[in-house]
Formats: C-alpha cells, sequence, structure tokens
DNA sequence: GACTTTTGATTACAACTGTAATAGACTCGA
DNA sequence: TCGAGTCTATTACAGTTGTAATCAAAAGTC
C-alpha cells in the first residue's frame, strides 16, 4: 500500500474538482471553484503545483498547458482522513462518532432505511 | 456560542488528557501522556501553554505550579471537528461516510444493536 | 545568603498552509 | 519580428504546528 500524501484542506478542494472530472487544466479547475471559493487563480495554481509535488496529482502536457489528473483516488484518500479523524476525536471508536452525528444531522427516511440495510448486512456478515 | 479554539493534532492529545481528569499539572500531563507517546516534557509544557493562549485551557496557580483545566468541553470540540471533516471529506453528506466506516470497522453484535436503535429512534422522531 | 533545582515564559526553527505576486518561457497576432 | 498575453515555476510572507532549548524567577538546600 502506497503511502498517500497529506492533503490539507484547501488541496483537498482541488481534488476534488479533479475526482470528479479530470484531466482538467488548471483554467478549467479555476473555473469550476469559481463558484465554490473566493481563490484568486494564482492561489489554485499554486495548490495545484503543491499537489503535483506531493505526488497526489499528475499531468500531461498539452502545448504549455497542462492537464491535471488524481494519482490518488477519492476513495483511498477518504478512508485515511476518516481512520485518523476517527483515532484523533474519538479514539478509534466507530459508535460514539456515528451516534454524535447522528443526534445532530437531519436524515430523510430514505437514509435512514439504508443505514438499517447496511447495519443489517454488516450484523449478517 | 463561543467561537472554538481550533486545536491541532497534538495539542488533541493533551486536551483528552485533561478532559479525562483536571485540574492536572503540568507533570501530572507528562506522566499521564508518557506510555501514549514519546514527547519531550518541554514539548508537553509547550502545548499546554499554547492551550491556555487559545483560551481551551485556563489553570488555578498552585504555589509555583500551575493545575490546568479545559475551558472547553469534549463534546463540543468533537462535534466541531466533525462537522469539518465532514464537510471536507464527505460534502457535508453523512451517509457516505458512515457507509464507508462501517465498511472497515469491526463491530460487535453489542454495537450493531446500539446503533440499530439509535437510527430507530431517528426514523421515528 | 549562594547554589541547585524546578516551573512557567520566551525564543527557536523548520515544515506545512493559506494566499498570493513576480519571473521566465512560449505563443500568437500585427 | 516585436509586443502582448498566457502558462508554469519560483519566490514571498505570515500564521500554525511539531518539537524542543534556553531564560528567568522562585524555592528549597547547605
Amino acid at each position: 500500500m502506497k503511502p498517500l500524501p497529506r492533503i490539507s484542506d484547501a488541496e483537498w478542494e482541488v481534488m476534488k474538482v479533479l475526482w470528479e472530472k479530470s484531466p482538467a487544466t488548471a483554467n478549467d479547475v479555476v473555473e469550476r471553484l469559481r463558484d465554490a471559493t473566493s481563490w484568486n487563480p494564482r492561489t489554485i495554481k499554486t495548490l495545484l503545483n503543491r499537489l503535483v509535488g506531493k505526488k497526489a496529482l499528475g499531468f500531461e502536457e498539452d502545448g504549455r498547458m497542462y492537464r491535471y489528473y488524481p494519482l490518488v483516488s477519492e476513495a483511498e484518500c477518504a478512508r485515511a482522513e476518516s481512520r485518523s479523524f476517527l483515532n484523533r476525536v474519538y479514539g478509534g471508536a466507530l459508535t460514539p462518532l456515528i451516534a454524535n452525528f447522528l443526534q445532530e444531522k437531519e436524515l430523510s427516511p430514505e437514509e435512514i432505511e439504508e443505514l438499517r440495510r447496511l447495519l443489517d448486512q454488516k450484523g449478517k456478515g
């Protein structure tokens, strides 16, 4: 298992864009972040650069532009982040985390049903 | 609602000790972290200091020693961290987060039962 | 009272982050 | 071919974090 790069908050936003659709040029990313953030395009370029440095992104040159794409999957990053978060805040215990979230978030009946299904499956396995 | 201080990873370890039992002197904290970490006592003093600066901890003087105690509760910090984590990694959606955790963590039948109970309650509410 | 020990306070310092600005290379239109 | 625009690369700079060392004050020891 390759060691995952540590992706910061701001960098994560950039990764999300590229996980959603890639490859994409810097300008594509800027465009797709325009609504969600108020970042200067320079800032986004910097983040792209750092992510390349961390080997979270790769790119192909296309003329003088780069087309960036993820080198790590969203799922594996999310898992890694989740683990470290769970350990840090809840000492690794899943139940209190979920209990806490359930308490404060509204869930649609469909979501509740979905989760119940997952639990059932877990109970059987 | 008072704004919560941002508590870093290392600082969180220190907070956990004080959430568990306080007030405690710096040396108490050092002692109680000896097993869990390999930090130099100086480092722990620094962290205590920073946490006081951030108003996450308060202290009473006891001679030339301080007795530290939390100014913010573990529950509120955990909630705040959870929210920001959920937003960052899962775009605020609870179901995928739980699904992800359920997938990779082992749960005892009791835990599953407990979670099912929580869900039922949620479904009714 | 002078010296050592102990405790918090101050200072250190590099890596990482957020947030850009500037520089250098390349391209395209005139 | 020359200037204007457009990319990426490099540099900037302050705040946070991890990880301590040093300083200064107080307190106990001889």
